[in-house]
DNA sequence: CCTTGACTTGGAGTAAACTCCAGGTGATAA
DNA sequence: TTATCACCTGGAGTTTACTCCAAGTCAAGG
């Protein structure tokens, strides 16, 4: 799969699929006769792992961490996981003060409707008078 | 209150705060005698305000422009109510991203705990042996 | 044969949000 | 009185994650 292909399959442009592998997330993939690269299915898993990473926020250079490690073989599992722990604490946290945000978003929203609501009111009252 | 107060009150650094007077988040902070900021109860609400929603992620230049609506008056409580509903779906939509992700990581844990479960097993049975 | 188009590279540029710094002021403590 | 300290300013520097660009290669179509 060449580089246009996956790019429009994960949303990712081609040159931040090339900035990825320049700095080492997606490091090895196939070329073809003509130097282009040609994408396979653990590339395209990759590819597909660090999107979802990403669209989270996790940083790039964990990530790299991380994929390093995978290519270590099985003796970095454990450290693996704790990355994995890591990230995952700190998403849930954030994700907990965005709940807060969206609580507040949704109460401010709310008193804007009843103001707005209220001058309707008065407006229908002037109009009615 | 002085900016080294308020900066520790609400975790912000005293350039971040001076950072959001200078674009125009923080307009009005009244000064004393000698040229130094002092943080009314007005001004802390709006430190607080804009905490939280950046600890979420809403950009700087939305949150000027709402801010700047404030300013004009009740004219424009139409015009904030649509910025932060427009925030709000931003938010929940990134927070839903977030969800899939935690979900995969819990997911991907899991399966690491396994294989180290799998593995400790092996090697008890190779010492019992 | 030549052009077109998608790919390649290394390197430079960009956006957002800070963060740091040098040089200066004014109040307070020794 | 002098030094210390927290504050001030404008401007430059930093970080993260891309994004763009110029110059080059290669295969296929007219």
């Amino acid at each position: 799969m060449k580089i246009s292909e996956v790019s429009e399959r994960y949303g990712l442009s081609a040159d931040t699929l090339r900035y990825y592998k320049r700095v080492g997330l997606i490091p090895a993939v196939n070329r073809n006769q003509g130097g282009i690269r040609d994408y396979d299915e653990m590339d395209l898993k990759r590819v597909e792992f660090i999107r979802c990473m990403r669209s989270a926020g996790l940083p790039i250079d964990v990530l790299i961490e991380y994929i390093t490690l995978v290519q270590q073989g099985d003796e970095t599992i454990e450290a693996r996981k704790e990355i994995l722990i890591e990230q995952r604490e700190k998403l849930a946290a954030r994700m907990a003060e965005m709940q807060e945000t969206l609580d507040l978003l949704d109460y401010k929203i709310e008193v804007y409707e009843n103001r707005v609501l209220k001058r309707e009111q008065e407006l229908k009252e002037m109009i009615e008078v």
